[in-house]
Parts: C-alpha cells; structure tokens; sequence
DNA sequence: ACAATTTCATACTAATCGGTATGAAATTTA
DNA sequence: TAAATTTCATACCGATTAGTATGAAATTGT
C-alpha cells in the first residue's frame, strides 16, 4: 500500500528548527524551510501540516533538546557552584565564538509569540519552570552535601539562575563586552555560599 | 510655498512606536501602520522613509523615552535600595495589571533584530549600557551616603541589575508565577549591601 | 487673484506570502 | 504482474507584502 516516505521526518524537523531558531516566526518563509529542509511544500504540509504546525513542532524538539543538553552540560564530577559556573560560562563560549548568535529558541519565542498566543506563552513558561527545577534540584544537592549554608532558599535561588540565564542569553545579541556578562554571572553566583 | 503637513509628526511616530513595539517590525504591515498613524501611505514614506528607517525612528524614539521614564521612576526620595526595589516593583505592576505584555521595545529589537543588523545590535547595546550607568550611578551614591559598604564593585554590581532587568522583563512575557519574579528580585536586590 | 508648491487620497505595481490542485513516478500488497 | 496507494514535483491560487505613480485639493508667497 503506497510509497514509504523517502525524506528521514527527523532530519527535516530538525533543519526546520534551525531556521526558525535564527530568524524567527515571522521572518521565515515556506521558502526558507523548502530550500533548507530539502523538501517541496507539499511534503511539508503533508508531514507537519501548516506553518505554525511545523513551528511548533520544532519548538517542542528543541525544549527536549535543551533540557537534555543542560543537563549533560551540567556535570556531576565538579561541586555544585562550579558546575554552574562552568555551565554559564560554556554559554558565553558558544555565543562568542560561533558569529551565529541565534540565542535560544525558547527565549526568541517567549518574546515574539508568548504574548500573541497563549500555545506559546504556556510552553515557553514550562520550559523555564522545568530548567528552574534542575538548578534547584543542583542547589539542593550542594545542600546536602554541605557545600552551601542549609537556609538557602533552593527554589527562590533557582528562579533567580533562571532569570539570569534569560538575561545573559538576551543580552549577548547585542554583542556587549564580555566583562558585562562576566560580571552579571560572577555576582549571581555569589548568592551560593 | 505650499501647504504645511497638517498631521503631528510626533504624534504619527508615537503611534507608529506603539505598533512596532506591540507587534515587532516583521509582523507589522504597512496596513497595521496606515490604520493606527492614521495616515496614508505616501504620507508616511514621504514623512519617515520606508518601513526600516521608520521603525528605527520609532525606537531612538523609545530609547530617550525610555531613558527619561526610568530616571524619573528611580525616586530620589527613598534609600537607593527602596528605589531599585520600588522600580522593580512597578515592572511587575505594569506588566500584570494591564493584560498588553509589550515588555521593553528594545530589549524585543534586540532579540528580533540584533543579530541581523549590525545597526540594531549597536543601538540595543548602548542603550543597555546607559541603563547600567544609570543604576552604577545610584549604587555609588549608595556607597558614598554609607547606605553600602564602601567595597563594593558598583560597575559590575549595576550590569548584573541591567541583566536582571532584562531577564525579568522577558520572562514575563510566559506570565509565571508573580512568586517567580519576586525571588529574583529580592535575591538581586540581595547583594545590595 | 494667481502661480507655485506641497499634501494627501486613490489606485496601482511587481513580488512574495502561505497554501494547494494536479498528475506523474514510485512502491507496495495482493 | 496488476491494482492500489502514497510521495513528490510542477505549477498554480488568491491574498497580502512593501513601495509608488498620479492627480486633485489645499495653502502658501507674490
């Protein structure tokens, strides 16, 4: 019954998210995505449905990734404040030395769509609240283990980590000296005693 | 020698802005702008020139708005601390009462725009400098009136407040938890001392 | 009053937008 | 091998995009 399909769904997914994730919803169009996915529009729709479809699609792929990424990112072997450390600061890296600067699609899409579409306003919410819970989950076990005072407010030092990851990532599109950021990441970290 | 624009050019950028900073500039459409400048095309282009010079009329329009809204906000009155705190608060206020959720039109450029276009990157970048003068400049008041102790590194202290101000400020695009907001105001606040 | 000049409104342009109808090529099951 | 079914490529759709040509209305300086 019928052909199977010959592009790998995954892989065309995937350039869709890099597209998106550089310029946005509004400034990708189906050309865009036919030139890099490698697929006719008809393939598209027929495989993602229409373009907020596949948008979405991608943005629910790349929270997955993300996670998953930090969370490897975040290393066991170091204590806790180093491993945090080093996890901002490998952000820095990546920014600065890649000219891409696509930031991160979760924040881009915070900014464009949250507040135009509450899809994206309740996606993009538990995805911060999700990266909140593995920074207070590290925090938690610096606690334990007696590597911080053990009246650290973990869930509120959490948040705060989080609302300077947003900041940091933002920021680092304008492209400002990096002792800016640097110091933003070196007084945060300090809350960790 | 003819006839004198009979429109407020003031006003029709004003209200451009708002488009602009509302919708951001790819999904804003000459109809969008025609409607609330209430004006015709030709108008607008022989006023401003095309969409691109108009939009960033519109936000060196913001920025000094901007810049004279905050230092007005930073009351003079109170403890410098009460008067971050005050106007970190008043952030939150705006942003949940009124159901707009526009955020900060240049930190939305920056995103948007900033990685695209060497101009915007630039014109994001100096405005988020002068926001970190701004609150280097109250922190050193701080440190002088003995509110602070005399140690502290005001530079570096101030751009960790402008990256707060920036994480802030999108995260409340997703509309979490007030509690959220609040952690990471107070444990920023925190190092105030 | 008249001539010069500019504004503003209509209507238009070419190009691009997102999305799809059509049909041939390919591959499967029977 | 034949019938059924799906994929993929071409070519197209109406709508919308940014931007403009044209000309009438209005207001200026002389």
């Amino acid at each position: 019954m019928g052909r199977k399909r010959e592009f790998d769904e995954e892989k065309a997914l995937d350039a869709a998210m890099q597209v998106f994730w550089k310029k946005g919803y509004h400034a990708t169009s189906l050309t865009d995505l036919t030139m890099n996915m490698k697929l006719q529009r008809p393939s598209i729709y027929s495989a993602f449905g229409d373009k907020e479809k596949l948008f979405e699609a991608t943005l629910r792929n790349y929270t997955k990734l993300h996670i998953s990424n930090i969370r490897s990112k975040l290393q066991p072997d170091k204590s806790v404040k180093d491993a945090i450390r080093s996890f901002f600061e490998g952000l820095i890296e990546e920014e600065y030395q890649g000219n891409q600067n696509k930031g991160c699609f979760c924040i881009n899409t915070m900014v464009e769509l949250a507040p135009h579409d509450e899809k994206f306003e309740i996606l993009t919410r538990e995805h911060q609240m999700y990266l909140s819970v593995i920074f207070q989950e590290m925090i938690q076990k610096g606690i334990q283990s007696g590597e911080f005072h053990r009246d650290l407010d973990a869930k509120a030092l959490a948040q705060t980590f989080v609302v300077s990851l947003i900041g940091i990532t933002v920021l680092m599109k304008s492209r400002p000296e990096q002792s800016f950021i640097d110091s933003a990441i070196s007084n945060t970290l300090s809350l960790l005693k």
